[in-house]
DNA sequence: CGACACATGTAACACGTTACATGATTTG
DNA sequence: CAAATCATGTAACGTGTTACATGTGTCG
């Protein structure tokens, strides 16, 4: 649900056509979020329907402008002051694959975790070299690197943790693997968040 | 791609049926990824078409059963050795956020930073607190809540650097919006992560 | 001329989300 | 009995991804 969004704050700033929404989207975070052209224009075609823009004829150079339409300011508006959403947890796509791999009988978590490691600081590297190389670079570009740099640092200690977890599970010969049975005290993430009653397990 | 595959891991131990998997992919995450039943079935379908899983009859109570086929065997085995991609950096719908919000002319982004870090910090509570509270649960759910806690910490410090570097624009009297203009010098970050080539600006 | 950027679109596909329909079994 | 849980599915929708088609202008 963020395209949208991107493309109204661009459109804010005056009226713009698609190739060009494109290349500001990119600019402003840095290829951060790849943009493919084709995504623009049926991203801005559901924008007309929904009422947020509006097509505001062709260009000198037969280039077709959009416009906010006041409906899509307040629509901007109300995202700028509304936080993202927390209410449910984000997905953290490895800490899923390691409480998922963490069931598999027979599997090498702290390789897997290893490898991961590795993975993650060259990326974390790659960061910092771009920081260094590129210091004075505008401040939108630079606070998204920065967001990377944090949460590539948070991951690596996050894994650091794993492992020493996964070394003490394993010295104290628990099972690494099976299904785990804390039988009280059942607590889900979402169901403490939210404020939902939610089943048990069967 | 992550639902796949999770429930790949969770046949690996044998033979289950549909609802069964719902409940075992929500505890061994903890409810970090809420997932719908219905999901669970056309998950399993397009598993099955791509004869990664094959059911396994029906149940003493007419449960339908699936299991890995050994290409299934195979996808789980190579998932598990391949660290998650971060070729193309990861999306943070935050920082997209809060740099295409610098784009939009007399937005108060200090008033964004501070809400998000209100909302954010909340939820970094809700985490110790249920940590704290459920310290003794089985190992897969406490890593996921680290890993959360260790993301929603990195996300406090990240907005408070987006803080004072706001501040120190804001009274150097830098213009906070308008398309910035480093005219040498473009590095975009999946141009630096990939050895791809890309298009500078118009 | 050939390659490439500019510029606008369409079509097909995969995935996740929600809601709905249906029925059996359990339990207060 | 009514409500909730167990259990299996289907349909519709929104969105993001990729690839394709098409044409103009520019520049070596």
């Amino acid at each position: 649900m963020s395209i949208r969004y991107g493309l109204l704050a661009l459109l804010k700033s005056g009226p713009k056509y698609g190739y060009q929404l494109r290349g500001e989207f990119e600019e402003a975070t840095g290829g951060a979020w790849p943009l493919n052209v084709g995504q623009v224009y049926t991203t801005l075609g559901r924008l007309e329907r929904d009422g947020l823009v509006e097509p505001v004829g062709t260009d000198e150079d037969g280039r077709v402008r959009y416009r906010l339409t006041s409906a899509g300011d307040d629509e901007l508006a109300g995202w700028l002051q509304t936080p993202v959403d927390r209410s449910s947890p984000p997905r953290n796509e490895l800490a899923i694959k390691l409480a998922l791999a963490l069931t598999v009988p027979g599997a090498d978590i702290r390789r897997l975790v290893q490898t991961q490691r590795t993975a993650t600081l060259r990326t974390l590297q790659e960061y910092t070299r771009l920081k260094r190389k590129n210091a004075d670079a505008d401040l939108p570009w630079s606070l998204v690197l920065d967001s990377l740099i944090f949460g590539a640092e948070a991951e690596v200690r996050w894994l650091d943790h794993c492992e020493a977890r996964l070394a003490r599970a394993a010295s104290e010969g628990v099972r690494s693997s099976g299904p785990a049975e804390h039988a009280e005290d059942e607590t889900s993430l979402d169901a403490a968040l939210e404020t939902t009653e939610r089943p048990g397990r069967p």
